[in-house]
RNA sequence: GCACAGGUGGCCGAGCGGUUAAUGGCAGCAGACUGUAAAUCUGCCGCUCCUUGCGAGCUACGGAGGUUCGAAUCCUCCCCUGUGCACCA
């Protein structure tokens, strides 16, 4: 029989970060239950195979997952390949256009391996809602839709807008939330987790499992993360997203970039880290005993090892502070092999066109652009700030670290 | 389908015949200051070329024509968006 933490532990635990855990306190009966039975809960949280290219956004639930991984529970990792096939219409009007199978089972493919970054995967129930949907049939979708009416339907915040506005709703998308719900049923889960925006759904889950004689589902919301800039939310097309594949030099960069007050939301939300360390951890610097930068580089660091390994993450960790707090270029820095004659090359003196060597190196936009950066000394090659719009090369081939402000390459010239 | 209101640089939003890559804001980039940031201040913020200069050329205000010495600004047609009405056999 397994041995479960104490309720109070795991739910501190467990608690970290969330929005929401409705009814909180049937999370407590239910794994008092579980510790007195030896019988782990059931946690589903499903997601649409549609995107398979993750950022740390999407970690935000995988890590929920994980930590009731961690206190023994069983996580089902539920691909949505059915409704993938419908869209939830949370948000955007614009329809989905309907995968193909092979395209479906490629994503799950991605989106698993992506997974398992964060879940264990000998743990971890895979499961994907086809496997009850595809059988339900039409009638099977009549006594599905016999158990929710409309104006239940029409509490849904988006649906209850375009209704008043009078904007077409489809049928089909009122689907949506009633199959997410039978697959609650379907599993018998004792939580369902989501996004803030998912509420609505997780919520029919409730009611489905209701009519269908099990105990309703715990319903838990994680927030919506927000990205580089603190304001908006993470998202790729905002421009303001860590992938999860990004480089361990790219992804730590990137997470000192943010602001001192994202931090402790990062800390929240993308760590195992206990919120009773994290507190004290904001108590040390706001008493001036750990310098803000200090428990950044810890966040940037434990991230950053938690998708590469403890030993890119420490390099990254001494490159950072190399090219950021001494203004080196740091020893790894992207070589870009260039050939002379790509560069205006004048033989007679010597000289190559530095705002071709910035666009070629990709530090620089265009040659205007190149130009706009010379001229606002943002340029230095070999260490010294460099404004002329040529550059005189002694010897080939040279090697010449050169930093644009941030960003930093080496170009190797021959 | 009819009527009205609109479509301006990454976004928002001025301009409504002529100092012009197009006021202003946001975003972005760079510099200063810092503690990596944030905040603040300063500069930049279409592209190309060069002799890097308050340089030259090109492209730009939904699309195509037209009027004019000159158009983002006026006219015609077209496309698109919003709103109202109509239609929903």
């Amino acid at each position: 029989m397994p041995q479960f933490a104490p309720v109070e532990e795991q739910l501190e635990y467990l608690q970290k970060g969330t929005a929401e855990i409705i009814p909180l306190a049937e999370l407590r009966a239910r794994l008092e239950k579980s510790r007195a039975t030896g019988k782990p809960l059931r946690i589903k949280a499903g997601f649409d195979p549609t995107a398979p290219d993750l950022h740390l956004g999407h970690t935000v639930l995988i890590r929920k997952l994980k930590h009731f991984q961690d206190m023994g529970h069983t996580v089902i990792f539920l691909i949505g390949d059915f409704t993938g096939l419908i869209g939830d219409p949370t948000g955007r009007s614009v329809t989905r256009k309907p995968l193909s199978r092979e395209e479906l089972d490629k994503n799950a493919t991605t989106y698993k391996a992506q997974v398992f970054k964060i879940l264990d995967a000998e743990k971890t129930e895979v499961r994907y809602n086809s496997e009850w949907l595809d059988k339900l049939g039409f009638e099977g979708i009549i006594r599905l839709a016999a158990k929710y009416t409309v104006s239940q339907m029409l509490e849904r915040e988006d649906f209850h807008q375009r209704f008043n506005a009078e904007q077409p709703i489809s049928l089909h998308e009122l689907l949506y939330p009633l199959a997410q719900g039978y697959d609650s049923v379907a599993l018998e889960c004792d939580v369902e987790m989501g996004g803030t925006d998912q509420k609505f759904n997780l919520l029919v889950g409730r009611e489905m499992q209701r009519h269908y004689g099990q105990a309703s589902q715990i319903v838990l919301t994680m927030p919506i993360l927000e990205g580089l800039d603190g304001v908006q939310k993470m998202s790729k097309s905002l421009n303001n997203a860590i992938g999860i594949h990004e480089p361990p030099q790219e992804m730590y960069g990137k997470l000192m970039s943010i602001s001192d007050e994202l931090m402790w939301r990062y800390w929240m939300l993308l760590t195992d880290l206990r919120p009773s360390e994290i507190e004290r951890m904001q108590r040390d610097v706001a008493s001036g005993l750990l310098h803000p930068m200090e428990a950044k580089k810890r966040l940037a660091r434990t991230i950053t090892a938690g998708f590469h390994s403890e030993a890119a993450a420490l390099e990254a960790d001494e490159n950072w502070a190399k090219q950021f707090q001494r203004k080196e270029i740091p020893e790894n820095a992207e070589e870009v092999h260039l050939k002379k004659e790509m560069l205006g090359w004048i033989p007679q003196i010597q000289n190559v066109k530095v705002d071709k060597l910035m666009v070629l190196c990709g530090l620089a936009e265009s040659g205007a652009d190149a130009n706009r950066k010379l001229k606002s000394s943002a340029v230095a090659i070999a260490g010294a700030t460099h404004s002329a719009p040529w550059l005189c090369i002694e010897t080939l081939p040279a090697r010449l670290p050169i930093r644009v402000g941030k960003r930093a390459k080496i170009a190797v010239i021959e």
